[in-house]
Formats: C-alpha cells, structure tokens, sequence
DNA sequence: CTACAACTTAAAGTCGACTTTAGGTCAAGC
DNA sequence: GCTTGACCTAAAGTCGACTTTAAGTTGTAG
C-alpha cells in the first residue's frame, strides 16, 4: 500500500503518517524510488495507536508500550493502565453527580449548596490533572 | 489580599492569576499603586474554575459560563455538561473492560484475540477524541 | 516522452494554557 | 532616604501533536 491508501483506510493525513514514522511508531516496508510502501499490518498497529491516544497516552508512551517486533503491547503496562483507568472513571462519576445536583440543586447559587461545596472541594483536591489531548 | 496571597491560598501561579484576569475569568478588586489586590471571595470562583478544567471545559468556555455578576454558573450548561460526561464515563469503561481483559488474555498477541479486536474498533469510531487538557 | 499529480524533505507554524524573560515601578522595613 | 523584594507589563517561549509551507523529485497515465 502507499501512504495515499494508508491513509484513507486509517483516516490519518499522509503528514500524520510520516510524523508518526519520524516518531519511530510505525514503519514503512520500503521505498519505490523516494515513496513509501506499507504493508497493511501497519493498519492494525495504527488501530493500537489510536487505541492508546484515547486512554490518555502520549505518543512517546505509546511508542515504548508498542513491542518493536510485530504488532503488540507490553502487558504489565496495560495493566497499570486499566488501574489508573479505574481511578478516573471514578473521579468523573463523582464530578458528574455533583454537576447534576448542582444543577437541579434549589439553593440561590451553587455556593451555596453544601454538595457543590464539597464538589468544588474534591477537584481542588483529589483529582490529579487529567492532562492529556486525546 | 495581594497577589501572594491568592497564590498561596489557591495553589496557582501569580502569573496564573494575572493571566486569567486577562482572559476575563476573575478582577481583582482594585489596586494599591500598581499592585492587584483581591477579595477573597475570588478564592470560591478560582475553585470553580478549577472544577470546569476538570471536566473538560476550556477556559473561554469557562468564562461563558461564569455569571459575570457573583460567583455562579449556568445551570443550562451544567446540564449539558452532565450529558456529556456521562457519555466520556461510558466510553472509559468500555476501553477499561478491553484493556483488562487484554491484559489477561491468553491469546498469543492481543490483536488475535477477538475481544481486543472489538476494542480496538470502538475506539476507533465510538469515541470522539475528548480533546482536552486538564 | 512528457506532463503532472502525488510523493519527498526540512523547517516553520498552530493551538491552548501557561511560564519565562526583560525591563521597570514602588511600598515597606531599616 | 535608601534599599530591596515583591509587584508590574508586554512580549516571547514552551509543550505535544500535528499541519502547513516551500522547494524539490518521480511514478505513471496519456
């Protein structure tokens, strides 16, 4: 496949493709003359990738999680992953139910209302920095 | 208050605060000479601030919802917003269940087993990217 | 055989949320 | 009254993940 049909199956842009190369996470299969040909296991490796971004994985760890040989990914590492997975999913429950009491909450501002409060109190707390673009 | 205090009393930068006055997010009350300084009830609106990031907000949007008079938010968009996490939790448990059950999987790579497989495609339509950083 | 669409590279640009820097001002303690 | 540390501003820098641009090369349809 060239980067044009690689592209279209994945749904990334050709310059993704050579970014995502030049970051060592995949691997063309040759050159015809100066253009890149793939071979369509790259596809899955992409699928992987993709995966890892939407559980708030940079590239960079992606790339060390991603086994250089073959298409797969170092287990022990998707298991702290699910850990740390658990822990979000819980602080956004616990942010969602305060949103939606604040927000049918009768108290004049949600100030004023002692489960806002503690909401407010929680993310200022326990909630470390989701800092990830996904 | 001065700026110091602010700072210390909310854990942010006071080159945090300067710039989110600029962005319109909080005023100082007025100033001494050059020097800001605050009512302490900025404290509460900075708090509130914090949560929006949690939850995905940007700060502009943080800024539409922020009531320009008092502390307080719309309550229409906090409902909004209820919807929308409630979706990014169900999404988050999905990848979570995959990522645990791939991580115990006995299939030789994760992409021969079928439950993976079925993850990775999820992934790759279900989910829109929760673009944010928090 | 030629035209040209599609590829190539290296480098610079973008976006959001800040942080850092450079250069300047000033309230307060000695 | 003088020093100094904390404050001020405007502008530039940073980070990650790309995208865009500029300038050049080439496989391939006609």
């Amino acid at each position: 496949m060239d980067i044009a049909d690689v592209a279209k199956a994945s749904g990334l842009k050709p310059s993704t493709l050579r970014y995502y190369e030049q970051k060592g996470l995949i691997r063309s299969a040759g050159r015809h003359g100066l253009r890149r040909y793939y071979d369509p296991s790259v596809l899955e490796k992409l699928a992987l990738i993709n995966l890892g971004r939407h559980v708030g994985l940079s590239l960079d760890e992606i790339g060390r999680m991603l086994l250089p040989q073959g298409v797969d990914i170092d287990r022990a590492l998707l298991i702290a992953k699910t850990a740390e997975l658990d822990k979000q999913i819980a602080s956004m429950q616990a942010i969602r139910d305060g949103l939606h009491h604040a927000a049918h909450c009768p108290a004049p501002n949600h100030l004023a209302c002692p489960t806002f409060q503690r909401l407010v109190k929680l993310a200022g707390k326990r909630l470390k920095p989701l800092t990830h673009k996904i």
